[in-house]
DNA sequence: CACTCGATGTTCT
DNA sequence: GAACATCGAGTGG
């Protein structure tokens, strides 16, 4: 009669030094934004700050492109999205429904809005801390959403424009969990044109996830 | 456990 | 007035 069985506490050990794992290169931003959403997938993203050291896994990412309704600068330029039009590897973070954050790395060239949405981590890494930041304390509710791993790893409109491939925020390079990866329609968009594009991309299975996948 | 609903407060149309 | 979200309360299987 079990029912489902709580999830592993972690995939890594969190003995691991994350500190000192070195960053992403530039240029793996400036891959095609479709590209980077699916290979930051099982990646390390970390967050070393005085306060101390948080890290997840990267097991859910949107992808959203410059022609693409559902992106914050298909209107064209705002000061809210402006940052989506800097370089590749900087940092766009803004904020939803007035009251939270939402992290995402920006891809292609200056000039170029298109950016990759992270919307949830495996938590790796400073567990306690998370805990104290989110009020929860099951591993499943301190990620599980694009706006639940900002507060849990404290990112906020501070780290806009800030450089994404050298700390205190930043994804490793060589730590990697492979995994089936599998795509569906992105979250929370309306019904325009875009809506129906599979440019949201999970580690299959994986229960950290916001949602499953559905259809 | 699944689903619904209202409230929250900023940015942009 | 709607939006790349979350939480708690409520209902129902």
């Amino acid at each position: 009669m079990s029912k489902t069985k709580p999830p592993r506490e972690t995939i890594f050990h969190t003995e691991r030094d994350w500190g000192n794992l070195p960053p992403l290169p530039r240029k793996f931003y400036l891959q095609p934004t479709v590209a980077v959403a699916r290979e930051l997938l099982g990646r390390v993203l970390i967050h070393h700050q005085p306060l101390g050291l948080t890290a997840g896994l990267i097991v859910e990412t949107e992808a959203y492109l410059a022609n693409d309704p559902g992106c914050h600068a298909y209107r064209g330029r705002t000061p809210r999205n402006d940052p989506m039009f800097g370089e590749p590897g900087s940092i766009y973070v803004y904020q939803i429904y007035g009251v939270h954050y939402c992290l995402n790395l920006v891809t292609q060239p200056e000039g170029v809005p298109e950016a990759v949405l992270i919307r949830a981590l495996e938590p790796l890494a400073g567990l306690e801390l998370m805990r104290r930041r989110r009020g929860r304390t099951l591993l499943k509710d301190l990620c599980s959403g694009p706006a639940k791993l900002t507060g849990a790893l404290g990112i906020d409109l501070t780290h806009n424009r800030g450089d994404a491939t050298r700390p205190p925020l930043w994804v490793a390079s060589d730590a990697r969990r492979d995994g089936e990866v599998a795509a569906g329609r992105r979250i929370g968009l309306g019904s325009h044109q875009g809506a129906q594009a599979p440019l949201r991309f999970v580690l299959a299975a994986n229960p950290f996830l916001s949602r499953r996948l559905r259809d």
